[in-house]
DNA sequence: AATAGTAACTTGTGAAATGCAAGTGAGAAA
DNA sequence: TTTCTCACTTGCATTTCACAAGTTACTATT
């Protein structure tokens, strides 16, 4: 812990460049394979996304669970605790519609493109 | 630009354990001086405060003036644009004082011993 | 006049994190 | 039996980072 401040251990669990990013596929577009988080707009590395899903989950931010068995098949999901990140990463999404130019929300058409399945049903 | 997603593309500005505790010196505590950056908790090293510091100008999210000649010395601010990053600041503050334990907001002693000159004037 | 001190950096070097490519193991499909 | 997919792991080059020391410009002390 470098300092008792909230600010600055919030940002040792979710400050990097890839760790919010994961969060925010299964928070906004309600990703939960490995393979969906692999085809985000952004071409995560399968290392980084192992190791960050494996930091995320110890941070008890997500929980991993199998779903099938022959051949077993793991989704992710976030724990109440990680839903509670979604106010900063909203705020991030709003900041940078606000002040950073060709930033826009995903299209219809995105979303089909980037691997999120049709899933009404858990959320 | 990995991709036009306002998230990630805040990421890249924000993303980083050091960029957003600068800012929350210049935002919440005040700071203003190299050396005030220098004196926080967090002990930054003095050539990534330097890198950060001007990242942050390029990115107009801070401006540098020198404040007397003889010597030249410089104080930093926030632009207009640089103050519109307070509500993620303050959303993660809130969300470490809620889920990390051992973290609380800075005691008025914090703020003597960190180096945050009394400055009621310029906010 | 010489030494020490301070502010705001810059430079050098080793360690750690990251990016990219390739490989692995278990089962499924052809 | 070969090929395919999923969910990773491993290896290696590049980039970033931490720590220490050095620099420049000026002030303060002896």
């Amino acid at each position: 812990m470098r300092s008792p401040c909230p600010i600055s251990n919030t940002l040792d669990i979710i400050g990097d460049k890839w760790t919010l990013l994961v969060m925010r596929d299964i928070l906004m577009f309600e990703k939960s394979l490995y393979s969906e988080f692999l085809s985000s707009w952004e071409n995560i590395s399968t290392n980084i996304l192992a190791e960050r899903l494996k930091r995320l989950e110890v941070a008890g931010l997500i929980s991993k669970e199998s779903y099938q068995t022959n051949p077993v098949r793991y989704h992710y999901s976030a724990t109440p605790a990680g839903k509670t990140l979604k106010p900063i990463i909203r705020a991030m999404g709003k900041w940078g519609l606000e002040n950073l130019s060709g930033t826009r929300k995903p299209t219809k058409h995105d979303l089909e493109s980037l691997g999120a399945r049709n899933r009404r049903s858990s959320l």
